[in-house]
RNA sequence: GGGCCUAUAGCUCAGUAGGCUAGAGCGCACCCCUGAUAAGGGUGAGGUCGGUGGUUCGAGUCCACCUAGGCCCA
């Protein structure tokens, strides 16, 4: 007879294998047919609110691993938070204005191709709405759960129209202000470039030496009674006309140089190098002195009626040149900063296509490159000149008309961060904001601390033609800007109802009622401003324009979930703008995680070919290997992935769905209505489990509730692999497997391990959300509670359900256990026994563990899965040595014959003359089933 | 060059207010099982806690410096 089909042995749809590329779009797509999301919400109705606010993508390119990243750990909280009884709609966004973008749109136009505006903008939308396609396609296919039918666009009208309006606050509160800052210009072009857009190419550039004489004492070297001057080395005479400063270095030592009839001052360290350029050969270093001690003197420009003054400068190095810098703020990034900080005018004499104007004095109406001899033979018969020549370097070039560019200052618009008109500055007022947000991890206060105490005022505009434009007319005859209540109302309804385009395609005196004159000087003719606002002033306002705007949400935000370098962007911009017009952060928390690198910490590059594709990772193992490795992954720093370090989470994920499978297959038979047993019934063994699961949910509970999932989901793992895959369920086999189907102790295990099976699936259910939701489809259907498994609460810790001393009792057991399979491991070397099941087990022990042990002397051979099991005084034993833990355990082969159903070994196998091969238990056993 | 951060077995992580021979899981090696079977079980080998110096009776844990790496800035 074939014992075989006299056993419950577990059955089940649930694969062993995931098959996870081809499973997830179905459950997906299950989750779409049911309208998942909205079942959620609707759930969720009248709970509170938690709500994490999307940080938007840039609409450009496909996803890469850290955007998978990012949204998966997203879908891991909001789907916590559901469980925990929040209700959390989640909102994804897209960046879709900026650079980038009309960059490679106009690129594909191809050069010279200039097209209108508004036409512009109509291909950067359509090429940023593809990229929106694409990416929610991605997005989704991760698993994550969202209103990706109805996500926030920046580029919708309502949503450019809410810039508008913050822009209108902030200016009525006085933080925006008119400046000016240095960019690149392409002067052929006459058009403003961004990095992206610059070429660096060889270029023949001059090289000049060019005094400026101090105009004040400066005893260490004055004293001689020489003409002191300051000498410098620039490649760009053009910038001259410019130039309001010269700087010093804060650090290096500096020095005079007496050429007989004068004295220059130079870097120390560069003097043999300088004097050999100008061709003097004969002269002496005089004394030795610091930047700072010279800092706020004066020279005189070269021929301009003004003075040059001394500043510091911790950019000025040893590299080239003098070690004195020649600074003209409108010409140079570094110029501009330091400008700033020394309140240094900033003349700016060069016009749009590259021609001096009348600030430029004698050189005006020449062309830049027209000019630069003139300087140089200007300065050469004021005697200013000490040596000319040329020098080859890389020079940014335009990417379109491969012309060199200039570094020119062009009027922008600020947000001060300084200005308090009765009350705090921006800055003052962000840093107490900073203050009353949780900050994850915590140390991550200090870094947006730092970098918001530290930020210059920010320019927000931009020269650019894909985004939103900045509201402001002006005075076509003086100038005036025009900011308005009332312009900035017309602006605001054009803007709803046309999209930001209104402003390209209308002319300025629609956004003003008719007849309205300039308050400066009477006139009538306007013109709108051309820049359009940074995008980082878009993405910024989110939180106003979406939280704010749609129903359903709630300013401000419970948390924003970004990487790191969302400390100096959307995290910042998004403070300040709330700060500045609501005068509060909008997250009372925000979680930071880091960047991905690869196995070995090295940032993902296509030139290392490190980088993983998250699209190649969810198409062929999975989206649940990617959320795992999202889950497991300590994210405040950063956050390595491999092929290694995937295969390895594989693993675990095997080990979590084989759990599952083996739970679910030993319960098809059970339904807790009718063969439940309640827990004060249930077998010891059982019910220190209950126990165990309860403590489980305890700590991942905790765990998750402190932000650190990778911890709840090694305990999860943890679990399945220690407590019930290597323990329990290895115990348990006999008793599922051998006794009647019906029988109290088989019901008993089934109550256990179906409640396990809840928890457990609810618990993954954040993480592995495709296949916790399979296995809820694969239980019966009478022991499913919800639809699907993102419906349930999460499980309740139940510390009534602990029973410490039942807990002290089998850790004691267990260590006991660990003592026998040492031994049978031992005898399985010597060949005594294969399985456990062919071993007698004799274990020795004395005071309070023999006494334990000859308690649970009859269910010892299920907890170690041998045959037979004998409890003995070791102190009556001769010969026996002490073993660790406490007990010796001696092997031997099992006494009796093999039952050929339970496997066990026993001495009544053969006892009944009909079934002579099995067990008195199993015949006793199958007596019962043929009832 | 500056600010913030990271560095514990091949991989992912624990290491609580400095205190016994530094832990776990995975992987690996070897063995068992073939009634979770492209599964399951067992035993075991892996670490000078990035390096150097210091504080201390005692440091993975505190301090300084260095190295490597990440983000941001220059």
């Amino acid at each position: 007879m074939d014992y075989k089909e006299t056993l419950n042995l577990p059955r089940t749809v649930f694969p062993m294998k995931g098959n996870l590329a081809r499973k997830e779009p179905e459950i997906q797509e299950y989750w779409n047919d049911i309208r998942l999301y909205d079942l959620i919400l609707e759930k969720g109705e009248g709970r509170p609110l938690f709500i994490l606010h999307d940080g938007p993508p840039y609409a450009n390119g496909d996803i890469h691993v850290g955007t998978a990243y990012n949204k998966i750990l997203k879908d891991i909280i909001v789907k916590y938070k559901t469980m925990r009884g929040f209700r959390c709609p989640y909102v994804p966004g897209w960046d879709c204005h900026g650079q980038p973008i009309e960059h490679e749109v106009t690129k594909r136009l191809g050069p010279g191709e200039d097209i209108d505006t508004v036409e512009l903008r109509g291909m950067c939308r359509e090429y940023a709405m593809e990229f929106v396609a694409r990416q929610r396609e991605q997005f989704k296919r991760l698993g994550v759960l969202g209103d990706f039918g109805d996500p926030y666009l920046t580029l919708a009208p309502s949503y450019e129209a809410t810039n508008v309006e913050v822009f209108g606050e902030l200016y009525r509160k006085g933080l925006i202000y008119r400046g000016r800052k240095p960019i690149h210009w392409c002067v052929n072009c006459r058009t403003a470039l961004a990095e992206a857009e610059l070429e660096y190419e060889e270029k023949e550039s001059h090289s000049i030496y060019v005094k400026f004489p101090m105009s004040e004492e400066f005893p260490p070297l004055t004293q001689a009674g020489k003409p002191v001057s300051l000498l410098i080395w620039t490649t760009t005479p053009w910038t001259l006309p410019a130039n309001v400063a010269v700087a010093l270095s804060p650090r290096l030592p500096y020095t005079g140089v007496d050429t007989g009839e004068e004295i220059l001052v130079m870097a120390r360290n560069l003097v043999d190098g300088v004097m050999e350029e100008i061709g003097v050969g004969e002269y002496t270093v005089t004394d030795r002195f610091t930047g700072p001690e010279m800092e706020g003197l004066h020279c005189r420009h070269p021929w301009v009626e003004r003075d040059s003054v001394v500043v510091l400068a911790p950019y000025v190095t040893l590299e080239q040149g003098t070690g004195c810098v020649h600074i003209a703020p409108g010409h140079g990034q570094e110029d501009y900063l330091t400008g700033l900080e020394y309140h240094l005018p900033d003349p700016m004499p060069v016009d749009d296509v590259g021609y001096f104007t009348g600030e430029a004095g004698q050189f005006a109406g020449m062309s830049l490159e027209e000019a630069n001899p003139e300087i140089i033979s200007d300065l050469r018969e004021r005697g200013l000149l000490l040596a000319s020549g040329a020098v080859t370097h890389p020079y940014p070039h335009c990417w379109r008309c491969k012309e060199p560019v200039v570094f020119r200052a062009t009027p922008q618009w600020f947000i001060a961060l300084d200005k308090g008109e009765g009350g705090p500055s921006l800055r003052l007022g962000a840093m107490d904001a900073i203050k009353g947000v949780e900050w994850i991890p915590d140390w991550t206060v200090n870094r947006i601390g730092s970098m918001v105490e530290s930020r210059p005022d920010w320019c927000i505009s931009r020269q650019r033609s894909w985004g939103v434009p900045l509201p402001v007319l002006y005075c076509r005859s003086c100038g005036k800007e025009i900011v308005t209540d009332e312009t900035l109302e017309a602006i605001i309804e054009m803007v709803e109802a046309e999209g930001a385009d209104a402003w390209f395609r209308r002319e300025p005196e629609e956004f003003l009622s008719k007849g309205t004159a300039c308050p400066e000087c009477g006139e009538q003719g306007f013109e709108k401003e051309t820049d359009i606002v940074d995008v980082w002033f878009e993405s910024g306002i989110s939180h106003l324009a979406v939280l704010r705007k749609r129903e359903g949400l709630r300013w401000p935000a419970d948390l924003y979930v970004e990487g790191s370098d969302q400390h100096r962007g959307w995290f910042q911009s998004s403070l300040l703008l709330s700060v500045g017009v609501e005068g509060k952060p909008p997250f009372d928390a925000v979680l930071t995680h880091g960047f991905t690198v690869d196995g070995a910490g090295r940032k993902m590059s296509k030139s290392l070919g490190n980088a993983i594709d998250p699209r190649e990772v969810y198409s062929k193992s999975g989206a649940d290997i990617l959320r795992l490795w999202t889950a497991t992954t300590d994210y405040s720093s950063d956050m390595p992935i491999s092929g290694e370090i995937l295969d390895r989470n594989t693993e675990s994920y095997r080990r979590i769905r084989n759990t599952l499978r083996f739970l679910i297959g030993n319960i098809s038979d059970f339904d807790p209505r009718t063969g439940g047993v309640p827990t004060e019934e249930m077998e010891e063994i059982d019910r220190w489990m209950i126990c165990r699961i309860q403590r489980l949910v305890e700590n991942v509970t905790s765990l998750m509730d402190r932000w650190l999932f990778h911890q709840a989901v090694q305990a999860l793992h943890l679990f399945c692999t220690v407590e019930l895959s290597s323990l329990y369920l290895d115990i348990l086999k006999d008793r599922l497997y051998t006794f009647p189907a019906d029988s109290r102790e088989r019901r008993s295990v089934q109550t256990a391990l179906l409640i396990i099976l809840e928890k457990l699936t609810a618990m993954i259910a954040p993480v592995l959300a495709h296949t916790a939701e399979e296995a809820m489809l694969a239980t019966p259907e009478h022991l499913r509670a919800e639809k699907s498994v993102h419906l349930l609460p999460w499980p309740e810790y139940d510390p009534e359900l602990v029973d410490v001393q039942l807990e002290e009792k089998w850790e004691r057991l267990l260590e006991v256990r660990e003592e026998v399979y040492r031994a049978l491991e031992e005898a399985r070397r010597e060949d005594v026994v294969g399985t456990g099941l062919e071993a007698s087990v004799r274990v020795y022990a004395e005071g309070t563990l023999l006494e334990l042990l000859t308690g649970m002397e009859e269910q010892l051979p299920a907890l170690f899965i041998v045959s037979q099991v004998e409890v003995l005084d070791r102190t009556r034993s001769d010969g026996q040595e002490d073993g660790p833990g406490g007990v010796t355990v001696v092997v031997e082969k099992a006494a009796g014959e093999k039952c050929r159903r339970c496997w066990n070994y026993s001495s009544t196998v053969g006892s009944d003359p009909e079934q002579p091969d099995i067990c008195r238990r199993c015949v006793a056993t199958l007596e019962e089933i043929k009832r």
